[in-house]
DNA sequence: TAAAAAAATAGGGTTTTCCCTGTTTTTTTA
DNA sequence: TAAAAAAACAGGGAAAACCCTATTTTTTTA
């Protein structure tokens, strides 16, 4: 009997979390030995006697999300390999978790060849970078190359902003945001300048379709 | 050996679709018999000698969506029970979908016991409402008891607000859509106009987060 | 602790969005 | 085919969003 490799898998929805484990439990060398609805769940459940090698782990979840868990990965097991899954395809999405330490990315309409052979890549070569990752990787590259820091200043938004971004979801004004921050409208204009340059949009919609995107507001 | 209950699947995601269906095979008396990506899709490989019972369906898919496979299975094949199947738990998405003809609503984060009870009670009694569908069509009773018709109405939009809609769905200007639209900008203020009163929104915003709530533009 | 950087605030102007009321044109229906 | 309904279009005005530049206040850092 062979040895096989441990997985974990992190998602909210449980039914596609079991599903995905179901379809795993099936590759004769893969076996799921931990399964979470969120960062924080996974934490807890993570047993230091038997970790897993891999774990694929959603994005946008509640209480702690991929980003931040993957970010504690990196620091407290950085042995462990993380495959991002995301029904996104941003690349603003896809950057951020690859920064956060994620050693792979596949979207949720893959197809099971091409999560064995992510899987595969992982343990073999350690990162697994499709054709969609590698485009969105070398698109933003140049960024990157550019300023080694840039790309984070640039994609670090504030408390502030966050929340501004947040509250700009939604059918308030920006006057009825300002008060409910207990700031000036000047203030929030100028956060609205700020958020339109580190995000790269020109007008609250972009705006707010950038934080729907990228799960920093949750539908 | 006893006589499985036919079941279908149609969802745009591979890896979700997959393993929901592996988790379905593993119900004794259940078995998928037929699995597609979208409504398009469903309907091309639909095989009347062997229609399935119950077809499990997301609602937002590419070609062609949940809603519109819901009212082709209404009319060509009524006695064919569907079984919402969405991320979303948007009341406008529960409404029209049950009455495009949906037998019942499932989230994606439902757990598999859940689903096992939607599909005896789909069997059994027709339909199956859970706790959070029932709360959400208690809600919307009211409007539709005042008139039979005004939901329908409300939520039918004409193919220009429609694409309209989508077209706001970005960072162009009314102005700019407008011109896309070969149509005076006092027209799609029309639109807008309509479009605030049907949604029940009041701002661009609104707009925006309605249509993506409820699967009119793809992220 | 002085200098530098970042955050908050402001004035004021342009564009876009929003909203009201009404006319003309096209389509639907009795 | 006449009447009714729906769609397209318009004027004009108020509110909100957007954008520039600049000053004050707070925080960081050398």
């Amino acid at each position: 009997m062979l040895d096989k490799h441990n997985i974990a898998v992190v998602d909210d929805h449980t039914l596609f979390r079991k599903g995905l484990i179901s379809l795993i439990n099936v590759f004769p060398n893969f076996e799921v030995i931990l399964e979470a609805s969120n960062g924080k769940d996974f934490i807890q459940r993570l047993n230091p006697e038997e970790l897993p090698e891999i774990v694929l782990m959603d994005i946008s979840m509640p209480e702690m999300d991929g980003y931040a868990t993957c970010e504690w990965l990196k620091s407290h097991y950085p042995a462990i390999k993380v495959l991002a899954l995301s029904t996104m395809d941003a690349e603003t999405a896809i950057i951020k978790m690859i920064r956060s330490g994620a050693k792979g990315y596949i979207v949720k309409d893959a197809d099971l060849s091409e999560l064995k052979l992510a899987f595969s890549e992982l343990l073999s070569i350690g990162f697994f970078y499709n054709e969609l990752v590698s485009r969105k990787v070398i698109h933003s590259i140049n960024r990157i190359v550019e300023d080694n820091d840039a790309v984070t200043t640039l994609q670090k938004l504030s408390d502030n902003e966050l929340n501004f971004l947040r509250l700009s979801c939604s059918e308030k004004t920006y006057q009825e945001i300002a008060n409910e921050m207990f700031k000036s409208e000047k203030t929030i204009d100028g956060y609205r300048a700020e958020l339109f340059k580190k995000l790269n949009v020109s007008s609250r919609v972009g705006m707010v379709m950038y934080a729907i995107k990228n799960g920093i507001v949750l539908l």
